[in-house]
DNA sequence: TGCATATATTACTATACAGGCATATATGAC
DNA sequence: GTCATATATGCCTGTATAGTAATATATGCA
């Protein structure tokens, strides 16, 4: 948010966005895409979800900018848009870590 | 997500964590505490929310390590955990703006 | 043309949760 | 003790959405 004044419009496209990585599916579909673009049934297997609804998790992942989409024949190709989602990720993840550390460090002072 | 291994357990904590983040409300919650550690009522009057709804929020920001909690009397007050957050809407918002710019200069083109 | 395959869409159900209101809890003042 | 204030909690309603199954759409092939 920093300098950025942060109208209620933003925060609304900004929680958009956010909402869009807050599904353990879409970030499994995500994962899967590191490997290279994918079609829709290669993720259907790669992740054991239906197919409508990987579908439609594709969907919104592309909406939300974090994907691409290419049609060839009756295949839909999508890859990632870009790698920031994944400094997204590392950020969160360093967090989770941190935590973790903190409670094992707290529960060491306990005994 | 890079050399991490994505177990399932890690794909939810990290989707919990961008979910605590998806709410226009906590997010103007968030940037309202930039200015530094406020209480409840505080945050009432800065955002206009209803109290049991700011309460309600400020649990989940801090259940998900982005805020602390200070017990002082009656009041409670809370503080950004750390600046770290802004990392992640700072990434976002470059996103939301590069985004602007294509469909602008899109615009441009189709002129 | 008709058939098969890949993907998208629709309808439905179940669940989660934001918001508001009322109330409970906790602390301080008297 | 009573009262007032600050915060948290429980209940309720409406809305959003994940998941599934069935169907529609689109493309390629014979």
């Amino acid at each position: 948010m920093a300098a950025r004044e942060m109208s209620p419009a933003l925060l609304t496209e900004l929680s958009d966005r956010f909402k869009a990585l807050a599904e353990p599916a879409r970030l499994a579909l995500l994962t899967a895409l590191r490997r290279g673009e994918q079609s829709v049934s290669d993720l259907v297997e790669a992740t054991g979800l239906g197919q409508a609804n990987v579908s439609k998790h594709l969907q919104q992942l592309t909406a939300a900018g974090f994907l691409t989409r290419r049609k060839v024949g009756t295949y839909a190709y999508y890859a990632l848009a870009d790698d920031q989602v994944f400094q997204l990720c590392e950020l969160m993840c360093g967090r989770i870590e941190a935590e973790q550390r903190e409670r094992r460090t707290a529960l060491r002072m306990s005994r």
